[in-house]
RNA sequence: GGUCUGGUAGUUCAGCUUGGUUAGAAUACAUGCCUGUCACGCAUGGGGUCGCGGGUUCGAGUCCCGUCCAGACCGCCA
């Protein structure tokens, strides 16, 4: 028997008892003739108490080869401290030593296994293994299974089933890039990875599943981000015989479920809000809404006074940032900066600053008087600061957008702690892809529009999709829609889709052919789980979310792959590489 | 593919602007002292290919060029 006890639960009751206790060296504090251990498992700390005076001297040489990260087992009994920890569970308790075994060595670790170590973000991924033992990452990983075994018994409640999907599949262009396996059998050919089980479920779906789910490994290969990863892992779900609204209240009500039952946090109803309100509004299709600041469209009012570059703008829109202290003139120019880099690429920005006595100082002072000003900024309150940013209006919107969330995140408008859960809906079914000189989809290729008449419309870029997105924080959390279960009309998509029939029927032909045997209408979601534990911890980072990541390059430094294969492998798959 | 930032002790960083004695700090590690520590304290000590290659110079951690690695972002991510 290794242990009667975890070194989380020993207690005041327990005093008296002797235990018998495993783990690792966490600490040695050495006082000469008091040494004081603490003793680290997964469940907390032990304080362990050996009083040299009183203890064998071969107990004293035993503890005294001991070192950092030494995995030991011991014995003794458990009295109450002198002087109590308020800070640890175990801080009215100590162990006197009787015994101690050494079970295995350790080198000394290269950084610190502390809640804040000194280790940077390399060396950690290198000994991810121990970097696991630190409370942050461990507790992270803890977390991360609360979630998933929420979401698992809520959606098993309501009669989903959990249906595994090949992970080896075909590839298709469409979307993002795959990651391809050769097969061995069948030479020159290759399988893919799925970027998500997406034609797996609908064909679920035409198999009567009616309810699907799947907690599952999805895998792109695009360039990472710290809240992007090739591969990672969605909460994919599917249902039959649903419209939006369905579907929303089903997954709002289990985003509710285990923000309450996972951090305690009980969330009001989520607002649905539309693509170009977002847009209009925020500047971003995933609008973080925790602050208000809403961007305000002032073309009307901001022309016809001469001021050539506003005059010939499609679009100009502002926001107003309410501080406590007007900003500086040298925040101005940060901000001018800012937007002028080639990441978001605007012209320019003008400002507008509202002084206490009602009076306005503005870059544009030349063009516009007080009362013009006045039209432009609507209501105002004094030491507030108005930008304007002008152009076409898509882009305008966006850089602006940006500039908000910089300024929020300066200004630290944003309460920590807070959520702001929302769906955004009617988003574009089609985007014009002028590199391409083509349509493609915005959501996939198997979104329903909202109007199913799509023959009649000439436009394809007003063709609404009847497809939405959870947003939280300004992330997007997880999308999904309606999906097409008509053949017909899927062949259309395809068509503006600039698929020939012959590259649809080789590519989605099993899809195509199943929509023939009385396809049910469905529909679903697929919620991102690594970016979904991050925001429930008001984290950026996915990373430490998951337990062996990759880093920006794509690489896992610590069994450094990707690595070569030998040449007998390339030549039984009859590879070879250039 | 692009922009930016960084790479100096086991680790996290300072030093680089303005080139010049033996490259510092904190922490970790080792040794010694310490009877209530829990970020223990005190003293002593060891520890460096200044990412790599080239150039400028009497002299380069410091300036220049190239390159590799890491991170953030843009493109990309149906």
């Amino acid at each position: 028997m290794y242990r009667s006890h975890n070194c989380g639960e020993l207690r005041i009751k327990h005093v008296g008892q002797e235990v018998k206790l495993s783990g690792w060296i966490h600490k040695i504090r050495d006082k000469g003739s008091l040494i004081w251990i603490d003793l680290r498992d997964r469940y907390g700390i032990t304080q362990i108490i050996i009083d040299t005076n009183e203890s064998s001297k071969s107990i004293v040489e035993q503890v005294k080869k001991v070192g950092r990260e030494y995995v030991v087992s011991l014995t003794g009994s458990v009295k109450e401290r002198e002087s109590k920890n308020p800070n640890i569970g175990t801080g009215d308790i100590e162990i006197t030593l009787q015994e101690i075994e050494i079970l295995n060595k350790s080198k000394v670790p290269p950084f610190t296994l502390d809640e804040n170590t000194d280790g940077g973000d390399e060396l950690r991924m290198k000994y991810r293994y121990l970097d696991i033992r630190r409370n942050s990452i461990k507790n992270n990983l803890i977390f991360r299974n609360s979630v998933t075994l929420e979401i698992r018994k809520y959606l098993n409640e309501l009669g989903f089933i959990d249906v595994e999907t090949p992970y080896l599949i075909k590839s298709t262009p469409e979307g993002a890039r795959d990651f391809v396996v050769p097969s061995r059998i069948n030479k020159g050919e290759f399988y893919a990875l799925p970027q998500s089980p997406q034609t797996f479920k609908q064909l679920l779906m035409v198999g009567g599943i009616d309810k699907y789910c799947q907690v599952v490994k999805c895998f792109r290969d695009e360039d990472l981000r710290s809240d992007r990863q090739p591969e990672f892992t969605q909460i994919d779900c599917e249902m039959s015989f649903v419209n939006q609204d369905d579907v929303l209240l089903v997954f709002e009500n289990l985003i509710k479920n285990i923000f309450k039952k996972c951090i305690s946090v009980e969330l009001d109803n989520f607002p649905k809000i539309s693509y170009w309100e977002a847009i209009e509004n925020y500047g971003s299709d995933k609008p973080d809404t925790r602050f208000d600041m809403k961007i305000f469209d002032c073309t009307k009012s901001s022309k016809g006074k001469g001021f050539k570059i506003l005059d010939d703008s499609e679009y100009v829109c502002g926001i107003t940032v309410n501080s406590a202290e007007p900003l500086s003139r040298k925040q101005i120019d940060q901000y001018t900066d800012l937007i002028k880099q080639p990441q978001i690429g605007a012209k320019g920005l003008i400002w507008i600053k509202h002084n206490n006595d009602g009076s306005f100082k503005s870059s544009i002072d030349k063009f516009y008087n007080h009362d013009d000003l006045l039209k432009i900024v609507g209501n105002f309150s004094e030491d507030s600061t108005t930008f304007l940013i002008s152009g076409n209006k898509m882009k305008s919107l966006t850089q602006l957008g940006q500039l908000r969330l910089k300024i929020a995140d300066d200004l630290k408008l944003i309460e920590p702690k807070k959520f702001c859960p929302l769906w955004v809906n009617d988003f574009p079914l089609f985007d014009w892809d002028e590199d391409d000189k083509k349509y493609h989809s915005i959501h996939h290729p198997f979104t329903s529009p909202k109007d199913k008449n799509i023959h009649e419309i000439k436009e394809p870029s007003n063709v609404v999709a009847d497809a939405y997105d959870l947003v939280i924080n300004g992330n997007e959390i997880g999308g999904g829609s309606i999906r097409i279960h008509n053949r017909d009309l899927q062949n259309q998509i395809f068509s503006i889709l600039g698929f020939s029939e012959k590259e649809a029927k080789e590519q989605f032909g099993f899809l195509m052919n199943a929509f023939e045997y009385g396809a049910p209408p469905h529909g679903g979601i697929a919620l991102g789980l690594d970016r979904l534990v991050a925001v429930m911890n008001g984290d950026n980072s996915i990373r430490d979310f998951i337990a062996f990541p990759k880093n920006n390059s794509g690489r896992d430094v610590m069994i450094d792959s990707p690595s070569p294969i030998d040449n007998d492998q390339l030549d039984e798959l009859n590879i070879k590489l250039k």
